[in-house]
DNA sequence: TTGTACGCGTTATCAC
DNA sequence: GTGATAACGCGTACAA
């Protein structure tokens, strides 16, 4: 095992000093031509790196991005992570990934551990939790620092930072009045709490396409369902009672389930009923029929938010300008709405 | 903006020295019980926490873990990190995730960053071209260094380190074994190239059940793709071309797609053809028909590879002893077979 | 009881 | 051209 080479090894082993050996790595113009081949020759032979942790006490500077998301198991993440880390890595970063799963302590203790100077700022999605109680204080503290923070798709207004979202209400408008448009009328909604913001936005979204087409908006095919678990009874119930021709999920898996469960029934889609999911994985692609969904283009999500924080990170000036970029969704037609 | 507090900034406003106040916020015995309280509440009203980076530069410990994988838009590498996370998170450490994207390049590129210093160890999958090239010098570079590695899944008998894996030849034998116990003969098996360490050793379990159950091996109903992208049309070719009556793919991808095909062309499964795939994801939970897999436990993987590493870390010998840890595989019987 | 000095690995400044 | 020194933030052996 031969242990990692530092500058004080070489300088001792060529007996140079250790200035030397830095510049002349450098190759600094100050440092002699014999010496400069002399100190690389031998760094190359013994495969010398700068430590990254003692440059980064140094600099001030870890080239490490936080990311700290919800859940790592939805598609859309893993999506959003993605472009984060292509885009990072291509800027010389590295992406510390934390999972909140969802709860409020998790994502503080999270955030608490990486701020103490292993990050030089966060890309992060706020967990339902967190949403639910509103106390985002632990974000404050984060960005009162000065450490950058870029927030995308669950969001708040309450923290000054920039943010990226996809348009939601837009989203859920388009799929809505795309079904409105094929002559359904009993259109279900089938979502989480409101205190998700996005899908608070969606459902607005909903509310609007019917209202613009004067279709009246009955309540009980609004079915709200935690974010957590997933309530197979309840949707069970909910198809049970309900007579509907349409439905729009804000997530793939109450889609597909609910396809599922509907075909159990007798009914043809996208004939009997028709279905759009939000999300474009891959249980959207592979579903049967395939899913008509509202893409929500996380891997550019995951890019622009890395590119807005690096810009963060790496700007001089302290600006306290904040953006926020908005995403248009795209609508993916499949197979479970009629074409 | 208030930045970041240190002890010298404590040190200085209450005229002490630096290391009276280390020791007092580490509660010595030396320090009188006055300092003490006067630096504590110093410190905990400006919210001091020690940094990171320089903690790490002391003790040559970072308390980061780098997983290097493949990709994670797969579900199983998903719960893989969750599991790695789970178990790393709660013993103090944060999880570097880098994506080799299957690219040789890629892999020996993230890691050479990792390795100055960013990570007390590694948890890893080969990438496919890594596999395919089998040139692991990147992996022999970082354990001479003394820096371990574990390998989980796609793991290389030419590296010494611990790896933790299922047991793929048992599993595909189970799913096999299980097939022909329900009567079936024509025995196909969708898989990838053999240079992937998993699909060879899932073939051979195949292969093995039909042979111990004097089922002719038909070479013509074993279908090898590259596990780069799915091939649709050549899966659409072996399905036109070939009578099974069962199918056992090495992922859920190949099976939701070729599920699809089947159905179209008016099989019913499980009657006329039945499938089991490898994975338990949420595309084989919500595939319909659901889909009866060899589950391969990811988190818990995830949670061993995890737990070998930091016993490895922090193991003050030197000891040279690695082992293998072989997950036995689950069948998880849903409804495209015969139950 | 408190403080000094040193080291972790690197770089920048300044002196020789 | 080369080298000594200080600094980044912390911890600790040792000195006072």
């Amino acid at each position: 095992m031969k242990a990692k080479i530092t500058l004080k090894d070489i300088a001792r082993e060529l007996e140079v000093s250790i200035s030397t050996v830095s510049k002349a790595l450098k190759n600094s113009e100050e440092i002699s031509r014999d010496t400069k081949e002399k100190v690389q020759a031998f760094a190359k032979l013994y495969n010398y790196k700068p430590n990254n942790i003692a440059i980064s006490l140094k600099n001030k500077r870890t080239k490490n991005i936080g990311v700290v998301i919800p859940a790592i198991v939805h598609h859309f993440f893993t999506t959003v992570i993605r472009g984060i880390e292509k885009y990072a890595n291509a800027h010389g970063y590295n992406v510390i990934v934390c999972l909140s799963e969802e709860s409020f302590d998790k994502e503080v203790i999270n955030m608490e551990m990486l701020a103490n100077g292993s990050i030089d700022g966060f890309i992060m999605s706020l967990s339902s939790e967190t949403q639910q109680k509103g106390d985002y204080n632990h974000l404050k503290e984060v960005t009162e620092q000065g450490i950058p923070v870029v927030l995308f798709d669950r969001i708040t207004n309450e923290i000054d930072c920039d943010k990226v979202v996809i348009d939601d209400q837009l989203g859920a408008y388009m799929a809505t009045k795309k079904l409105i448009d094929q002559g359904r009328r009993k259109i279900a909604l089938i979502t989480t709490d409101d205190y998700l913001s996005v899908s608070k936005a969606r459902t607005q979204g909903y509310r609007k396409a019917l209202q613009e087409s004067d279709v009246d908006i009955n309540e009980s095919r609004i079915l709200k369902l935690s974010t957590m678990e997933m309530d197979e009874e309840r949707i069970q119930q909910f198809f049970d009672t309900n007579e509907v021709d349409a439905v729009l999920c804000v997530n793939e898996i109450f889609t597909v389930y609910s396809m599922r469960l509907v075909q159990e029934k007798g009914l043809d889609i996208p004939n009997d009923i028709s279905f759009i999911g939000f999300t474009d994985g891959k249980l959207s692609r592979y579903a049967n029929p395939s899913l008509t969904v509202v893409a929500q283009h996380g891997e550019k999500m995951g890019e622009i938010s890395a590119q807005m924080l690096i810009d963060k990170v790496e700007s001089e000036e302290e600006e306290e300008s904040f953006q926020t970029k908005i995403l248009e969704p795209t609508l993916v037609i499949r197979n479970s709405t009629i074409n």
